[in-house]
DNA sequence: CCGTATCCATTCCGATACTG
DNA sequence: CAGTATCGGAATGGATACGG
């Protein structure tokens, strides 16, 4: 049940990070996380995922810490799952993510959802790369630092 | 061959993007390229995948449009992968995939690599969210306003 | 060196049936 | 409603072997 491809032990964060969350449907679990969802029923009617499937899922997104299980709020017996403060530091990739569907796999006109912000009614701005004094930094720019070991 | 679990038309850009970079290889691929990668043997040794798996990667990447085949530079009979502007665009994602996992995947004293600004040899600083007037903005400030069919 | 093709094992996933 | 158990098919992955 361990999904790990051994990538856990990387001195790579992106491939650590992939480890936890680069399966097909853990971010959509999260992204519904994000919107609000909270209930296994309600996961599974949003993603149409099998439900043995979405056990194991919750069950490793909880094991590694991006949600908590608490008692459902309506006084039945089950669970809600919930986003915890490692989980919401996601939002972020999240974000990107959307940003990038947007911008790259829509057509000119075709519709898709936005985020807002509330405090305003605005769509919310791109993330966009600054260096350290703020200015826009291109991809160029950078580069990877490796740790010595490997 | 096709991937897709029929997300791709989904109004979620978010959604749409996971139909495209959510397995388990296609975002280390695309980490690696923008690291320099460029040739099936380089990535192949430094993902350690099995070579029909990164064919069959690649081609998709190549036909989502996210990597391009260029003639290798070196006169070679063979092709080169490189980003498309698309692939640069992802980026953000990968630089926020970074910050998650460094943020939360590693102890304290545990060694990383780090994204380097390479105009000052900083660190490159961590992408967060802001709202129109620069500001801010937390999670809990935004909600997702789903398009009106679906 | 760059891929493709093939074989086999493992994993993933969906459907369904079942329990509390 | 919330999960578990099981089964079969599909996808994934590793290890070759093969050809350009």
């Amino acid at each position: 049940m361990a999904r790990s491809k051994g990538l856990s032990d990387s001195t790579c964060p992106v491939a650590r990070a992939l480890d936890v969350v680069g399966d097909r449907w853990s971010m959509l679990i999260i992204r519904d996380a994000f919107d609000g969802v909270r209930r296994f029923g309600a996961f599974q009617e949003s993603l149409l995922i099998a439900r043995n499937i979405l056990t194991d899922r919750l069950k490793q997104l909880v094991e590694s810490g991006v949600l908590d299980c608490v008692p459902a709020s309506d006084g039945s017996a089950y669970w809600e799952y919930v986003l915890t403060p490692r989980g919401k530091a996601l939002f972020p990739v999240i974000v990107t993510l959307r940003q990038w569907g947007e911008g790259n796999l829509f057509e000119r006109g075709e519709k898709h959802s936005v985020l807002i912000d509330r405090t305003n009614g605005k769509p919310v701005p791109a993330l966009a790369l600054k260096n350290a004094d703020g200015k826009a930094l291109a991809m160029e720019e950078t580069f990877v630092k490796k740790v010595e070991g490997r």
